[in-house]
DNA sequence: AACGCAGTTCCGCTCAGCGGAACGGGCGGG
DNA sequence: CCCGCCCGTTCCGCTGAGCGGAACTGCGTT
């Protein structure tokens, strides 16, 4: 397997002096929130991160002082404690795009009859902030928080062709474009291409680009600085796929209300 | 004004060596999370858990290398990052209702010695996803997927009791309070009277309402959205009668614990 | 019993990080 | 327009917080 270092590509933006110690402890949470393991023990944690088992559970000590760990008791194994959501609900609460948002993300799954998405950009990356799922019973559901590629998928691309061009030059350059699934585009031309075409109709369309099985259809949301988040609406491929256009025309007149409300000007 | 030293309280708990910085790290965290600023500076900080600005400065350096704070490029005032949503979804992975639930349906089977059951809602109606049942002859067991209306049985009257006004009014008016058993209540002055009382007791009740034989104790599950589940106590109508305060008492206590592993907030 | 492997604790050395002070820049009032 | 104020940021030398190798404990397996 290729080995992609996370730690490399970290130390190029440092703006400041840090401290170490806070980075080792975010470190040590985010292993928790990328694992699939249910829960981790001292040691895993020491070997995965290479740093000192003493570190380690000085570590843990403090983030369990502050409930942001768990230990259970007779396992003497660790897991995320309650205060992350504590956290989360405090950043969501501060998007002011989220709440304006959530309206309308409710009036598209009710028209759709599927699950409407909201997504925000965090630098090459992008992650859902909100869903709004259907009432019925085979229905899409994303997983909130985690970061995607911005090449993959309907939401990914709206932003990619609506930020500004030095930025998406930058990611498409320095960013090697992996497939997510057998549909991902990835061949740059291609996706230049893509772009293009988004732009001028002003929707993105991912049949199976991101997840196989699910197809989705995403507008850009503005605000005076330009792209600040992307709704989609998104369910089984199968489903979705006949329906595409007028689902689009449902997404982007929703995207175009919303943009005007936050203060965007055409 | 009396001194509050803030390391001697913290202190008390403290079962090991830890790191003050990670500390000093989580504290800058929750202060984003507590207050109802949209956003703080670091004097501000610095200010309110008298720490220097230049310590304040490195930690927020070291948050934000980790997307766990952004700071605004031009007003310089720090807020909560993405990687929070991360870090929630993880938990929330960790401990969906569904595999918490197992444990406090298990305890509750075993306390009882009756059939514990977990429901969620969809749409207007609501399904059990899951069942525990005693190890004894005569037991219950009930149908898991099929759809129930709300109105009927303790389960469905939890839900209804503990939505919000809206989807509680929305259901009574727009669907007609059908007869499943004799016992069924069919008038809606009544239905709202009886839940009413379930909202101030915090459990429901149903004998025979749903199923003739079969009694029911039932309470909600929340997570910082709301009712996200019911759990029921469930049996022979006969077994259960003498014995549904005590059953109430127990469910109301496991589902409060649930509720708080799941992030509700009282 | 002896071993292995887990989490936890100990303790002395050392450099990470603290903090007072200086710096730069944006804003507002004189 | 200039000056002072207060903001965030950076500097730098001193020092004790915290690192880590090693010892300790307790459980489960050989």
């Amino acid at each position: 397997m290729t080995e992609v270092n996370s730690s490399t590509d970290r130390s190029a933006d440092a703006p400041g002096r840090s401290v170490a110690s806070i980075e080792r402890a975010a470190d040590v949470l985010f292993l928790f929130a990328q694992d699939d393991q249910p829960d981790l023990g001292v040691t895993e944690i020491a070997k995965t991160l290479e740093i000192s088992k003493a570190v380690v559970h000085r570590i843990l000590t403090s983030l369990r002082e502050r409930n942001l760990v768990v230990v259970d008791a007779e396992s003497r194994r660790y897991t995320l404690g309650p205060a992350v959501l504590q956290l989360a609900a405090a950043y969501r609460d501060r998007l002011d795009v989220r709440n304006l948002a959530m309206e309308t993300m409710q009036q598209l799954s009710a028209a759709t009859d599927e699950t409407a998405t909201l997504s925000v950009r965090n630098g090459t990356t992008r992650l859902y902030v909100d869903q709004v799922t259907p009432a019925r019973e085979v229905r899409m559901t994303v997983q909130l928080g985690q970061p995607f590629p911005l090449h993959a998928g309907a939401s990914g691309k709206a932003f990619l062709a609506f930020v500004d061009a030095a930025e998406r030059e930058a990611y498409l350059s320095e960013r090697p474009l992996e497939a997510v699934t057998d549909n991902t585009i990835t061949d740059r031309d291609a996706l230049e291409r893509e772009l293009d075409q988004i732009r001028a109709r002003g929707y993105a369309v991912s049949l199976g680009e991101r997840q196989v099985d699910a197809a989705s259809v995403a507008a850009p949301v503005f605000d005076a600085d330009g792209v600040t988040a992307v709704i989609s609406v998104c369910g089984p491929l199968e489903r979705l796929r006949p329906i595409v256009t007028e689902t689009a025309a449902a997404v982007v007149e929703a995207t175009g209300l919303l943009s005007v409300r936050l203060g965007h000007r055409a």
